[in-house]
RNA sequence: GUGAGUGUGGCCCAGAGGCCUAAGGCGCCAGGUUGUGGCCCUGGUUAUCGAGGGUUCGAAUCCCUCCACUCACCCCA
């Protein structure tokens, strides 16, 4: 037997709901927000992530599905979505467009790792990427604009955690200050960190190992030592936060585990639930588009899980518009009513009617039991008589009343209850 | 990669070495009305008890290995 690959998931119809609502949700807010849909390939060149998510991170290297194909390109299914926009940006030629340009994607994700609640092998991800506008003006709408949309989708109890973690020019020595910081305190580190103090100190700050937190908490906050510009830019982002109403707990313990990222850095935490429960997060990146061979292009974005959202939507029993039941179930007996059946379906789904149409090789109990299961609102049911009448019956599957009509004006009536 | 828990028909689950050629519920199918659903009743359907090996006269039940799932660590969406 074989079954769904470890990590992944089918998603049947009676969840599809869930994710048809967040689509729509996360459509009408791209609209609102002038973003353009963009889709890039499940797959790219390995090195395009080795570079820009960075070869220090647990993403590339130990979470990338790598493959071969028969030239022997190196290739990668997608880990993450912003680098792959990017490298369209840059080869599409985007910067010739009205800065920034605005993009948005849903986007399988793939990352080789131990599922879990809410974490899976492929999920996926809707993210938007502005790009060409260092501003913290757009900061503060990004943000915003994640906000907005777990609020529009009827979430309650979020909290968005921010932070700074520099630039290229400031952090080097801020980076130095936590070495500093720690080096005495190395030996009650637990053996992960006592590596990351040498290859990642920043992701020093994120253990969750509780000797290490208590060191993590008193350890210098990077928007201490931000640099001139960083510290304006972020000072400037609070005003702008600020003056939209937006609400933020500022967690200098927030570090990311992408390397790409500069200066303003910011997840989405919902109240409750697991700890690897972040619901969206993003952040600014301006270096990334020259690091994959673009001119130097500031750029901020932001991704969310749809598996998470879902999660979350079930546990605070938020309900979705549900999926769309057929107006009509037609039913039959007989050779000759089997014929006009399948006529009166063609020309109902001609008048736009979603019509479910049996086959009529069962008994009319069995059909009408169908009917019934499938939601209809309406059975229209044909045997010799109707045949030889030229009619249909028409049951209401509510009240159960039904009467004999003409198929136009069956037609008129399901068209009107559409 | 590490740790813990779980694994019985499509789904939920009973079952604690012989009464298990595995019970019940949901679902599905059929019948109860020579052409009528939802409720009710009747019958039927689907299980080499995750896989392999071992202990035993005898294993769904005990042991080992593997696999998968769940949860936590880790990391993140």
């Amino acid at each position: 037997m074989f079954k769904a690959p470890r990590g992944t998931a089918d998603t049947l119809p009676e969840e599809q709901p869930y994710w048809r609502y967040i689509q729509d949700k996360a459509l009408e807010l791209c609209r609102l927000y002038g973003y353009g849909c963009i889709s890039t390939p499940a797959f790219e060149d390995a090195g395009l992530f080795a570079r820009s998510v960075g070869e220090g991170t647990d993403i590339v290297n130990k979470e990338m599905y790598l493959f071969k194909d028969r030239s022997d390109n190196e290739l990668a299914l997608r880990p993450e979505g912003t680098a792959p926009v990017c490298r369209a940006y840059i080869e599409h030629g985007m910067d010739n467009l009205p800065q920034p340009v605005k993009l948005f994607y849903f986007a399988d994700i793939f990352r080789y790792e131990r599922p879990q609640a809410g974490r899976y092998r492929q999920h996926h991800q809707f993210g938007c990427e502005a790009i060409g506008d260092p501003s913290p003006v757009l900061d503060a709408e990004v943000i915003n604009m994640a906000l907005n949309f777990f609020t529009s989708l009827g979430l309650v109890n979020f909290s968005l955690q921010l932070n700074s973690i520099g630039c290229r020019k400031c952090r080097p020595g801020y980076l130095q200050k936590l070495k500093e910081y720690y080096a005495p305190l190395a030996p009650q580190l637990c053996a992960d960190c006592q590596v990351r103090l040498d290859k990642n100190p920043l992701r020093l700050l994120d253990c969750k190992k509780p000797g290490c937190q208590a060191a993590a908490d008193e350890a210098p906050k990077s928007s201490d030592y931000l640099c001139d510009e960083c510290a304006q830019h972020f000072a400037s982002l609070g005003t702008y936060l600020t003056a939209l109403g937006v609400r933020y707990v500022l967690n200098h313990r927030l570090v990311r585990g992408l390397d790409y990222y500069t200066r303003t850095v910011f997840e989405i935490q919902p109240a409750e639930g697991g700890s690897q429960s972040a619901l969206g997060g993003g952040g600014r990146y301006d270096d990334l588009i020259a690091l994959i061979g673009g001119k130097s292009t500031p750029a901020i974005g932001f991704a969310t899980g749809m598996e998470r959202i879902v999660l979350n939507l079930v546990n605070q029993g938020i309900t979705v518009p549900p999926a769309e039941k057929p107006a009509v179930f037609i039913a039959c007996m007989g050779g000759n009513a089997r014929v006009e059946a399948v006529k009166l379906a063609a020309k109902m789904r001609d008048a736009g009617i979603a019509v479910i149409s049996s086959s009529g090789e069962r008994s009319l109990k069995a059909q009408l039991r169908h009917a019934n299961a499938a939601g209809a609102s309406y059975a229209a049911i044909i045997g010799e008589d109707e045949v030889k009448a030229g009619v249909v019956m028409l049951r209401n599957m509510e009240s159960g009343e039904q009467q004999e009509m003409q198929p136009g004006d069956l037609i008129k009536l399901a068209g009107n209850g559409q």
